[in-house]
DNA sequence: CCTTTTTGTTAAAACGTTTGCACAAATCAT
DNA sequence: ATGATTTGTGCAAACGTTTTAACAAAAAGG
């Protein structure tokens, strides 16, 4: 059917082998050659056969990722098509395809992957999440199998992982509060299971004291990431005798709850409340006020975890001993906006112009 | 390595083609043997390699899907992880593995789905958006490439495609307002350039018609799919002397720009002003008020072109005479929310019971 | 000028499957 | 029983590459 190495060999009037080793620059091959063998391939519409390649060469160019199957909530679709447009960008630039996959239960999941991985489609994979124990990311472990974690998991230290400092972003954004002239503080987490709520308040905590300001526990709430969260975060807030001044919100989508709850009881943001949350999703800046927010760079979250992974498994390919553990860190950045443009009068001093 | 077709044949005492059957499940094996030779393939481990296989069957179980480059916008974001769940839910359940690709540029586009195409590393291709002359819409076309398109182009006819019949859920949604008691409807469309922005005035203007009201040119305002669309269209709504009590508008994001500029200029929905709009994202049940919505569906809509598409390949294997050129239509549904929840009295009759 | 090295090319094996053809054994008609 | 069919299995070719080893020709070294 279609055109062969053979077939361009033959019109060259040379080997097969001469027209494979043109396609890959092999240093002894004539000028002449070349020029002739590329012009007919042209001529001809030669592409190389890609599963042929694979065969004899065992690689795929090829990586998996692992679509988790819920991602019924906005906040995590749009997530995961920022990561994958991040991971498709870089893999096609490194000519890398993306193979997609998911199944409806863990089994499912752990044999299309293993079908990927003993099969030999791919050449690694990526995990865009990771359960508390995850039979997929201990199966690629068992099997040295390259792969990267995109968000930590203490699971297996021995993978790679491509993550936000989520400890310093949250320090950032406390400290972004404090120096707004803020000195009572509350904190919105997450599920308290998950690694990225547990260091976020370790940051949070770490702001305070590094301020000299109080950690107090009965001014943190736990929570889903959720609209809903953040209205119950907030009710409670306010209906403390003494309440903070400003909130950080562990995610964005709890602060769209929090937003609309304080505008519903006639509070005012940031006069009566300020905010600074975490993502920095595409709704941040159109909600009512605009919300400060830490950028986490998801495009680039994606774009590093097919970086590390290509690494990787180029490396494994050439040495075998040094097995590469990394462990990724992309740069987030505080983006300011309307929810934390308040600075309350300090009860001691009086309000700097 | 691995363990091959050949090591289980050898320790099975069999020949490889005997394996092989077992695996496809020839009518002309003897179960015991099947027996046998499951048994130990199940001990080895054995995994059939997938590239040796499409090397020979010349067919590689996996579809392509051409990824938009921009997908900024949120919406956007949404709907295309929504569809690609979609996608690579039914493509998986039928076999076939999806691979993403993308480029920076249309021409980059074009190179990386011809390698795909003439590499033979997929079946067929999923095009998730069409430009109004897309070369690679062109690319497939001109050679005869298994394809299907989601959301209608015009540009070639001869194209399997997956939609929403526009028309009539703009209908839908019309028909509603004029249940609820509304007789001054408007519409807010978008770039009249899209084919769904036609599609849904027409839909519009037919429920207008069928119910013996006025279609009225001045009623109509063109934009983005974009928030700030609506907040324009909402204000030239409003300054006019004679005004709708509802509008249709052409998708939610759009909405929201309405219902953000009708809450500043202190109107209220759907008292003032009533609103159906499209699409049903996530966010529009957590709008203030709640949005009526169409829902079209998205996930279906993936899974669908998955479906046609398999079959489509299928097919053309099969029977090479008919070239199957279908058009699927995904069922919609009208989600009813508070921003429609409100009859006008009408001027003539006295609000029923 | 003869040996050694470099350069350019090729033949053939390998990668792990599938499948058409052949063929023996078993089963079926008559 | 004997020919005709069916059933179960194996041989070998094919899919389109890459790559090792071999080798002739050309260039270099003395």
């Amino acid at each position: 059917m279609s055109v062969t190495i053979k077939d361009v060999a033959k019109r060259a009037g040379v080997s097969p082998s001469t027209v494979s080793r043109v396609l890959s620059n092999h240093p002894r091959i004539s000028h002449a050659t070349s020029e002739k063998v590329r012009a007919i391939m042209q001529d001809m519409g030669y592409h190389p056969n890609i599963m042929a390649k694979s065969l004899v060469s065992k690689t795929t160019q090829s990586l998996g990722v692992i679509l988790p199957k819920p991602a019924e909530e906005l906040f995590l679709n749009t997530f995961f098509m920022e990561l994958i447009r991040g991971i498709v960008a870089q893999a096609n630039r490194s000519g890398y395809d993306v193979v997609l996959s998911s199944g409806s239960s863990e089994q499912e999941e752990v044999d299309a992957v293993s079908r990927l991985v003993y099969g030999g489609r791919i050449d690694g994979a990526i995990l865009l999440y990771s359960r508390k124990n995850d039979p997929v990311v201990d199966f690629l472990s068992r099997n040295q199998f390259p792969a990267v974690l995109v968000g930590r998991s203490e699971q297996h230290s021995n993978m790679i992982t491509v993550d936000t400092d989520n400890i310093q972003a949250a320090a950032d954004a406390t400290r972004h509060l404090i120096q707004m002239g803020h000195r009572r503080i509350g904190f919105v987490s997450g599920p308290p299971e998950l690694v990225v709520s547990v260091d976020r308040m370790e940051g949070f905590k770490r702001a305070l004291q590094e301020a000299g300001l109080e950690y107090r526990k009965d001014w943190i709430v736990e929570g889903e990431f959720l609209q809903e969260s953040g209205y119950r975060a907030m009710s409670f807030f306010m209906n403390l005798p003494e309440r903070p001044t400003a909130l950080v919100v562990v995610d964005d989508m709890v602060s769209f709850g929090i937003l609309r709850g304080l505008y519903e009881l006639g509070y005012r943001v940031p006069e009566d409340v300020a905010i600074v949350s975490f993502n920095n999703i595409a709704l941040s800046e159109l909600s009512t006020p605009p919300l400060t927010s830490i950028d986490i760079g998801i495009y680039h979250l994606g774009y590093t975890a097919s970086q590390a992974l290509i690494q990787s498994i180029q490396d494994k390919n050439k040495v075998d001993e040094t097995i590469h553990y990394q462990r990724h860190i992309v740069p987030h950045r505080l983006v300011l906006r309307e929810s934390s443009m308040f600075s309350p009068s300090a009860p001691m001093s009086p309000p700097t112009l």
